[in-house]
DNA sequence: ACCTACCTGTTT
DNA sequence: AAACAGGTAGGT
């Protein structure tokens, strides 16, 4: 589910809510989601802020909400995680893994609760040692996207070391670029207008520029719109996103561009379901052996490459 | 660089 | 009954 401007959502939504709050009570009730961790170390701790780095949340948490920060709860949804405040006076939501009851002097307790229907998702309680910014957990991730930094060099120096991966892979790689799923992988290649199956040597220097471009125009788009809700993903405040009604290409196979009118394209690229507009982003390899032309009912039709051979119709 | 596993729910 | 779903870890 919760790709970056997700969990960028969920973090805004609960930023003024939980901070300077202290933990009380913690119920894990399901085992391993709140990973190696003795749910009562966290009592007694108090929020000072919550930060995002790529897909991961990090609360920061002391022994009072102005002084230094001695651990990080680390928070990944995977799929179907979610991360909500709940009333006390309301009964256990579905699929409730982990509750953190929020105190505070003058307001009521509340509940920040986990959810999560694949149980996927995971939480850790990291401790921080001195003048240490981020859990060691994400020094693998690759450049945020919505830094200042991040630009068209940084993309392609990151991808340099990965040549013969696709550019839909190479996104998804969390390594390469943090935050990037499959909904804004898709999204950024169709604004970039790029193939996804186009291979990362190849790419040329105005190529990147414009991925580049379209991956930061995107995220913020949607980090606007507080996310994309397919089925499961929820603000903080279990508020519904509304970028699904601005997808140009994810989940749109066989209906006609937003641009061009072509028939949207669906594939199976890098292990995950891919769509594109063959014509908003053509391949270059494509043996075509004709001048380009509009498709009027031509053979571009919404199938994966690899099943051309069944024909029908 | 690819597969499979991890889970449950929904759709075909 | 089988395929599929926003993600990643781990094995080959």
């Amino acid at each position: 589910m919760p790709e970056l401007p997700e969990v960028e959502s969920i973090r805004l939504s609960l930023l003024p809510r939980v901070t300077g709050r202290t933990i009380g009570t913690v119920l894990a009730d399901t085992p391993g989601v709140l990973v190696d961790t003795d749910s009562s170390s966290l009592s007694g701790l108090t929020i000072s802020g919550i930060r995002r780095r790529g897909k991961y949340l990090v609360f920061d948490l002391g022994q009072s909400g102005d002084g230094p920060v001695t651990a990080f709860l680390m928070v990944h949804l995977r799929m179907t995680g979610r991360l909500t405040l709940q009333p006390q006076s309301q009964p256990v939501r579905p699929h409730t893994h982990v509750r953190l009851e929020l105190l505070s002097g003058c307001l009521e307790p509340v509940w920040l609760i986990f959810q999560d229907t694949r149980r996927f998702g995971r939480i850790w309680l990291i401790p921080a040692p001195d003048g240490a910014q981020w859990p060691g957990h994400l020094a693998r991730l690759g450049p945020e996207p919505l830094d200042p930094a991040f630009n068209a060099q940084v993309l392609k120096q990151q991808m340099a070391r990965h040549a013969r991966l696709s550019v839909k892979a190479a996104l998804l790689d969390q390594t390469i670029i943090a935050g990037l799923g499959n909904i804004y992988a898709d999204e950024s290649l169709f604004r970039a207008g790029l193939y996804p199956a186009r291979k990362v040597a190849g790419l040329q220097i105005n190529e990147y520029t414009r991925l580049a471009h379209a991956i930061t125009q995107v995220l913020a788009e949607a980090i606007a719109c507080c996310g994309t809700t397919l089925r499961d993903y929820v603000d903080g405040w279990s508020r519904e996103g509304q970028f699904q009604n601005f997808l140009n290409v994810y989940g749109q196979a066989g209906k006609p561009c937003r641009r061009c009118t072509s028939l949207i394209s669906k594939g199976k690229l890098a292990g995950r379901t891919t769509s594109w507009c063959p014509v908003c982003q053509p391949d270059p390899d494509a043996y075509d052996g004709t001048v380009q032309e509009q498709p009027s009912s031509v053979s571009v039709q919404a199938q994966s490459p690899a099943n051309s051979h069944q024909g029908r119709g």
